[in-house]
DNA sequence: AAGCGCGTTACGATAGGCGTAACTTGAAAC
DNA sequence: GTTTCAAGTTACGCCTATCGTAACGCGCTT
């Protein structure tokens, strides 16, 4: 009898597992019972007495062809989190102003798990556009989300940088001393500008948001595609940015 | 030993559980441990055992004062749910052109657990507007979201509506016989106008969403301060309305 | 300093929930 | 048409995950 994980003790295997259940229904749509409980390594019967209490409460449902998805209730969770959630709340309304301002999209981002996560985003009208999704989740060491790696202290800062840095576009940084040098311009400068380093064609500009003390609380990204974006672009998203990460800052009580 | 319910078992208690943890959340924002418990009737270690495992995956996060909200996971959710509920999806667009073009809140109801469910809104920018939220649930008897009521088998129909018809104004329809008549009226026109049954001061417009069978799938509405909504804006509504029903069973499939 | 109520921990008892195995159903294979 | 296979489901006895009791620490109020 192995004893799990000795850090933490004390948590609810079973809701565990249903939230590992829901997330992957929420990550693959009509996903059927069998497909679940492989990916997940537990049995079926344990998967199907899961998803059949899901169901009853609303979070995911059942389709007739025996295929589930979310449901409403977890709509209800949703929309009752974003005004939960200071920073989402808060940020939202300067995304769109932002967004509308540089006519591009704009994203909140988080380090979560050593990945950033979008969290809030908003993309403007028009035909073409960089598609920005909540929940995705990108390396920190890629693109400009570098700017959340960026404020950590080196040793946390060391911590996250995985040994081998993953390759998205023959510009993604793979050297780790690169890197790191990288990360204190970054600092320096306030920002960080990444050209094809996440997608080929796209540049991508964030700004972090920090706390009173100093430490990284998110980032403010505007992404766009690189044939229309010139240097004079850049520049103002820079600027718009920095302001509406202070705006968000001090939205925050700082 | 009692039985529980020998209606359906073979679901998970502590998912239940902690599905009712997760909304109570999200109903009382900040709220504290000992407040959890004693809403559900729980004990606190239980609670607390919860409370934990949902914060390791980030769907609930405890402030530094110990209270809890939603989390970020919750949003995650959330978003992707919008995106996998067909109705909702749908539903979203459309509801906005309405809005847009009525200059009025506009929302999507269906019926859940014997009340009636926005699962879906629009508002427009406006200061003074209808306030509307996702989650809010309003008696099926009252008001025009009588629509989801009207067209259920008459059994179905009289077994939904409770002895005594609660009231919300003094408008409100509190006799079941009255109550029937009004509903063969609405089946018989296609729409249902509530002056002032739930709110003093407020026109709600609704027209059910039907499937291909007749039965009722949902209601789109509308909701206006009475003040500046005559008798030619209600029929402008009604009008806006029924094209977004017909749009929606379209879009659906039939 | 005593009292209260909150969050938390410890632990032993128990029934909740687990997995195995078997059954049903429906579709594909041949 | 029969066989085969896999998916979904049910049944059930064993076991351990999870529960509640009781006790503890802690901060705040009286």
């Amino acid at each position: 009898m192995d004893k799990r994980q000795p850090s933490k003790s004390d948590i609810v295997q079973s809701v565990d597992v249903c939230i590992d259940v829901l997330l992957n229904v929420a990550k693959n749509p009509d996903i059927r019972l069998t497909e679940v409980a492989q990916n997940l390594g537990e049995t079926k019967p344990r998967i199907l007495r899961m998803l059949r209490t899901l169901e009853r409460r609303g979070l995911v449902r059942k389709s007739d062809t025996g295929t589930y998805r979310l449901g409403t209730t977890a709509i209800i969770l949703g929309t009752a989190a974003s005004t939960q959630v200071d920073l989402v709340r808060i940020a939202n309304p300067i995304l769109e102003e932002v967004g509308q301002k540089a006519n591009e999209t704009t994203q909140l981002r988080i380090i979560d798990n050593g990945e950033s996560l979008c969290i809030a985003k908003f993309e403007p009208m028009r035909d073409l556009r960089v598609q920005a999704m909540i929940g995705r989740r990108r390396p920190l060491t890629a693109g400009s989300y570098k700017v959340l790696l960026a404020y950590l202290h080196p040793q946390v800062q060391l911590q996250m940088i995985p040994e081998t840095l993953p390759r998205l576009t023959k510009r993604t940084i793979t050297d780790r001393g690169k890197l790191v040098a990288e990360l204190d311009k970054i600092r320096r400068q306030g920002f960080c500008v990444s050209y094809g380093e996440v997608s080929e064609q796209l540049v991508s500009v964030s700004v972090p948001v920090l706390a009173f003390d100093g430490s990284v609380i998110a980032a403010v990204n505007v992404g766009a595609p690189a044939f229309r974006t010139q240097k004079s672009d850049v520049d103002r998203f820079i600027v718009l940015l920095k302001e509406a990460s202070s705006k968000i800052s001090a939205r925050l009580g700082w």
